[in-house]
DNA sequence: CATTATTTTCACTGTTTACTGAATATTCAA
DNA sequence: TTGAATATTCAGTAAACAGTGAAAATAATG
């Protein structure tokens, strides 16, 4: 079935499973990432059976994914009038793309990270010395780093793609 | 087993179990993240049998885990004199914690990336115009936004802490 | 409405990953 | 050497996760 496809779609197939098995080292799952694999390089908006067919998957796996997908801000639903069916877009500004997922990351992961370090540093406020006071400290270095992180990359993240990289420019020279 | 421990224990029997949970979120399994975070928290280096007791693991667990954490170069092994057992200390100082783990992400998690971006970019070259033209253009930006995200990311774990610190500093004000 | 297209859910199955515990290998001290 | 202490491996099992497909729900059409 594959055999007649032009050279670049080759290289987008490889693309397609090798980000797939990317993804599951970066913890996600292999189908989510072959889908915003397949949907980044996509001429055109692709609906679920269009999904289905290309990645040869379940009806339940493609729909879940896209949707998590569009959870996560990435891709984004878009419909074609005189056509009752959702298609789905992959966001392709590379930047945007970074800064989407590092919102999402933030959010996700960082964020319960410094709720429990906070947690953890107030239940031993009263520790003074020895081993107690020690892991409040560490809870409080902990989390005064994450949340400094935090701080940064906000900033980042609210930057322009243009200010950001003139910025990390100037930290390379 | 755990109603006569300190109350800072409690709170570090607390922090480890929901260490552990946050790292699955991570894409780092439980054990591996709970036991990094027993030792950060560990006023002492601990052998495998107290890693074992403390956290009601078995040994092979234990074993591998610890190996693997060693493997990511954020707990060490250290002997003690006139004793063979093998105890293993994390490193606590945040900011060596974080630049260890970014190098360990890049080499695992962006360079194989990076890699296979830059063969499909190559692969389509000669594709001048149409959706083989657009695919070798998204191989491209998305390569040569990982890799200058690695030399940036280079630049900064290599900075002392304090210098990081100035220059995130100046980025916020 | 009733019909059809489409989306969503979910019980079940398959696959991958993590964990156990006992067997094996290694190391060190006597 | 030998054997006791420790470290390592690994086959088997358990748990978590991903994927299927058909049934149910929803939405659009005439």
């Amino acid at each position: 079935m594959s055999q007649e496809l032009p050279d670049w779609e080759k290289a987008r197939e490889e693309f397609v499973s090798q980000w797939g098995s990317l993804g599951t080292q970066w913890g996600i799952n292999r189908t989510m990432a072959m889908i915003h694999a397949l949907l980044m390089t996509a001429p055109e908006p692709l609906c679920t059976d269009e999904v289905m067919e290309k990645l040869q998957i379940s009806r339940g796996n493609a729909h879940t994914n896209l949707k998590d997908l569009v959870g996560w801000n990435i891709i984004r639903i878009v419909t074609k009038r005189g056509d009752r069916k959702e298609y789905f877009e992959a966001e392709k500004d590379v930047w945007k793309i970074f800064t989407t997922i590092a919102k999402e990351r933030k959010r996700r992961e960082i964020e319960p990270a410094i709720h429990l370090l906070r947690e953890c540093a107030a239940k031993t406020q009263d520790e003074t010395e020895g081993p107690g006071r020690e892991f409040h400290q560490q809870m409080r270095d902990l989390n005064e780093f994450l949340s400094f992180a935090v701080k940064v990359g906000d900033t980042v993240i609210s930057m322009k793609h243009t200010s950001a990289l003139q910025w990390a420019m100037r930290l390379l020279s």
